[in-house]
DNA sequence: CGTGTTTTTGAGCCGTGTCAACGATAGTGG
DNA sequence: CCACTATCGTTGACACGGCTCAAAAACACG
């Protein structure tokens, strides 16, 4: 019951859940798995027979290109289901992989089809999981496609801090303990990793964002999102 | 009921339908509009209430950033539901285009989920639909990020000629008519109208593949894939 | 305190963008 | 059927953003 909870506390974050609702996701068979830093959870080709929750910590996934390069495609946060789509698509074309130590609620996928099959409503959050997921995916083929270094750089950094404070993941202060190598935030914008470190330095630089020990702290939010041409509204959060 | 066709083929090129599901997708009120080149069928900012079958025709659908330039983030061809994720997220973070003379039909939001409703198997297959378009988002984003331009270009066409061939596209010798222009490739590439050229051009004096009049001819299949770094399993087609 | 990882910086190069012009093609009206 | 026009494709010259190579500094951990 506790294992769901990140769940419920994400679902929310997007829509409404009713009691009868809430009561059904506590009748998931959540089997808790604990991962190390850059353990693999799912590799590019497999056919996972279960999904999971993030329960704590931070996953990745991405794809192995043939030049051995990595392209990240998301960050995962607790609450969201990396996964979810393996319940329509057996196949893998990417890996899942732990960025921190984290927790995994691995649900099998029978599970969640009885949950789908038994609330329209709750069908209708994770497939809408599934969509903002999408969304998302469109933003980052601007981040690597149109947007230039700094643009798709601040773009990042504005989605990722406002899908921490979704989940209440922020410091008392608004800055969040952020985990990942500027060798992985590279990946995730196709850029290299000299490059990444030159953009986030113009961001410190210029008194608009700093990333300090890990910790990233947004000095001027009006800026930052100027500088991405941030809308939020593609994230389809509640708040 | 003839306006369902292309869904019908659609739905059986990346899963299986029994008669039951075949006449439930016949009861849909099909609406049908004809679209002209450059016509929006919806904007950035939009909150549909229905959602559209490409019945013939090319759709395509792009970001308009800040600075004027255009990310394509898709693009449609016949039997494919563009705007599907609407169902479930109201706000279009993107305007939907015609890129040829098209026809669509369009499906109110209530039938839609009223199919969904009376039939599993449908409701599977339409969010296995949302899920492989946002399969395919993840290699555009690849194709932005970590690949060049080469490769990204090579990737693209693969694909566009896979997903060509499984709705029956293609003309009997394989050729392709694609109706985009360059810079609308460009545009989904990330890249500038004078370097997709020289890129397309690379191709052709490597006797790769050819695009001759708007029609695209694959010369060779093995080194388009080898250069793409391609694997047609993300698009979880059945042939 | 030592070792491995991550961040930072410099120097030089290359892929891709920009600017500009011309050529090819298709559609339009006389 | 041809001239006219608009759009699209092609090419060259040059600039610049981002990459590579290389090394040092900062940091994390045992």
């Amino acid at each position: 019951m506790a294992f769901v909870e990140p769940l419920i506390t994400k679902m929310q974050s997007i829509g409404a859940l009713d009691d009868k609702d809430r009561a059904l996701i506590e009748t998931l068979a959540v089997n808790p798995k604990r991962l190390t830093p850059q353990e693999y959870l799912l590799h590019q080709g497999d056919h996972p027979t279960n999904s999971v929750i993030v329960l704590s910590g931070v996953l990745a996934r991405f794809q192995e290109l043939p030049e051995g390069d990595r392209q990240v495609v998301s960050f995962h946060l607790p609450g969201e289901m990396p996964d979810l789509h393996s319940l329509f698509i057996g196949h893998m074309d990417h890996s899942l992989v732990a960025i921190t130590e984290a927790v995994v609620g691995q649900v099998p996928h029978d599970e969640l089809r009885r949950v789908v099959r038994e609330s329209a409503t709750l069908m209708g959050l994770l497939w809408r999981e599934t969509l903002i997921d999408a969304a998302i995916f469109r933003q980052w083929i601007a981040n690597n496609g149109r947007r230039g270094a700094l643009a798709g750089t601040a773009h990042l950094l504005c989605e990722l801090m406002l899908r921490a404070r979704s989940i209440g993941g922020l410091r008392s202060d608004g800055s969040w303990p952020m985990p990942f190598t500027q060798q992985q935030l590279g990946d995730a914008l196709g850029l290299s990793l000299v490059h990444i470190n030159r953009t986030l330095k113009t961001l410190r630089e210029a008194n608009v964002a700093v990333i300090e020990r890990g910790v990233l702290r947004v000095l001027d939010w009006d800026e930052l999102k100027r500088i991405a041409g941030f809308d939020p509204a593609y994230l389809h959060l509640k708040s």
